[in-house]
DNA sequence: TTTTGAGTTGTTCGA
DNA sequence: GTCGAACAACTCAAA
């Protein structure tokens, strides 16, 4: 008999792994492959954080199989390619593999599908990177939410899977040894210093008990404060896969039931920020064609402007606008961009410098080690007023934001640091010290530091009368 | 079919 | 500085 072969993409995690769990519960030898080449590596900048993160993950992934007596294969090419000649090596009894939603997984998953069945080999999928699928939480009319409570209170109402659990022990086939990777080859150079987040499973685990015994509580109010550490951390861990996103939501039922009043509406929140992945997941898993284009079909006609010296001042966090900068530069050092911030530059981008969502997005899929494709789409078109989000126009004042959000200015002065000694009156609107004042502290606007790119008044009202212009024509 | 009511994370203004 | 209301006024799920 052949073995069972448990290909890894998204979910590089030896616990509570569906495909795992089940194909060790079997009694074969089960191969457990990762291939270099998917669509999840394909689209990584391989001096990216994400890329660091993606080999400490799968480094460990290694090592956790191997304690569990099997042995990581890895192969690097084609996806379609690479099975078929595992289809002849191995000749498998099974193929299992955990379901991805994207649309580019979608349609190469089916190819890898027929390419099995049509061998006769036995091919089973699972569902495992969400807790309810796209296809089960649907209207009464069987169609998907497009407003995010409806489908929070749909989500809410199903029962909500166990945790499977412990992969039980196995072995590996023996295996041909030509084309296997060593586990140093896939890890590249790579430039990022000290990632913020290590890769893997265990870290997972380290983080996510720390944030339950000490954060969650406080979630709801810290979350919004960048100078923080309020917020989980576990984005990039759900992206890889490095935690069950099943395990996290029973811990969080678990600390709710004994949680004090003032804690559990935090956790609830927290609870809400899964249920958002899980939104945005079935958007896109819906209307694929977001990835290109608006939601809001009348947002075709918005006449996005572009200016490299203004995008580029955007990437570089040089706006002028302290928070602004901030948080681009927390993102370009670090791979990781606190939520709030994320927000505000996004608004920039989109409602002050009147670019195009589609650029920021694709720049976030450069930068950032928790990029996931779903909830970047869905945020890039929250934020640009093109997506599903039912509120009118919403234009984000970045001064206000800087203000309300990071009020000591601890967040700007740590990711801006020609800002460092500008007095706490000055430092959310810099452009603002008196000259002698700017001579004084070292930081004079226009040399140290830029004067902002912008005027937030004029572009925020000259953007309101894009929109409504743009809006009224529909009718 | 029509109606009703609610909507992640905002901003501004005036008391 | 804080608070509530006005802003704008649209979509869409569900009754």
């Amino acid at each position: 008999m052949g073995p069972i072969i448990v290909w890894f993409r998204r979910d590089l995690r030896v616990d509570d792994h569906a495909a795992l769990y089940h194909a060790t519960r079997v009694g074969l030898p089960v191969v457990p492959l990762f291939v270099s080449d998917t669509e999840l590596t394909r689209r990584l900048p391989p001096d990216g954080a994400a890329f660091n993160f993606l080999t400490e993950a799968l480094a460990e992934l290694r090592k956790n199989l191997k304690a569990l007596g099997g042995e990581l294969m890895t192969r690097r090419g084609k996806v379609l390619e690479v099975h078929k000649t595992l289809l002849k090596e191995l000749q498998p009894q099974a193929i299992y593999f955990n379901r991805d939603y994207e649309p580019s997984s979608i349609e190469q998953d089916s190819k890898i599908e027929e390419l099995y069945r049509k061998s006769g080999v036995e091919v089973q999928t699972f569902k495992d990177t969400l807790v309810h699928e796209p296809s089960e939480v649907l209207t009464g009319d069987g169609k998907p939410f497009v407003v995010f409570t409806p489908f929070a209170n749909a989500w809410k109402k199903l029962s909500h899977p166990a945790p499977f659990g412990e992969a039980r022990r196995f072995t590996t086939a023996k295996l041909a040894s030509d084309g296997i990777l060593g586990a140093g080859e896939l890890k590249r150079e790579v430039s990022i210093p000290s990632p913020v987040l290590p890769g893997g499973e265990k870290q997972a685990n380290r983080r996510w008990r720390m944030f339950l015994s000490r954060k969650i509580g406080s979630y709801a109010t810290n979350r919004d404060l960048p100078a923080v550490d309020g917020t989980s951390m576990m984005s990039p861990y759900l992206r890889f896969g490095c935690i069950s996103i099943r395990k996290m939501l029973e811990d969080c039922r678990k600390a709710h039931q004994s949680a004090a009043h003032a804690e559990r509406a935090s956790i609830e929140k927290f609870v809400d920020e899964l249920i958002w992945r899980e939104f945005y997941h079935s958007v896109l898993y819906h209307f694929p064609r977001l990835l290109e284009s608006n939601y809001r079909r009348e947002f075709d006609r918005m006449p996005w402007k572009f200016s490299v010296v203004l995008f580029n001042a955007w990437k570089k966090g040089l706006t002028g606008y302290p928070f602004v900068d901030a948080g681009m530069r927390q993102l370009n050092q670090t791979g990781w961009m606190h939520n709030r911030a994320r927000m505000v530059v996004a608004s920039f981008l989109t409602k002050d410098l009147q670019h195009d969502w589609r650029l920021g997005a694709s720049y976030f899929e450069e930068k950032l080690m928790d990029i996931e494709t779903a909830s970047n789409n869905g945020g890039w078109q929250w934020s640009a007023s093109t997506g599903v989000d039912p509120k009118p126009m919403r234009i984000f004042n970045p001064r206000l934001q800087s203000e309300r959000y990071d009020p000591e200015s601890k967040y700007i002065k740590q990711f801006v640091p020609e800002l460092a000694k500008v007095p706490a009156k000055f430092v959310h609107g810099p452009h603002e010290m008196p000259p002698a004042l700017q001579k004084e502290i070292g930081c004079i606007i226009g040399r140290q530091y830029p004067a902002p790119v912008v005027d937030h008044a004029a572009v925020s009202a000259e953007y309101k009368r894009l929109y409504v212009a743009v809006r009224s024509h529909n009718s």
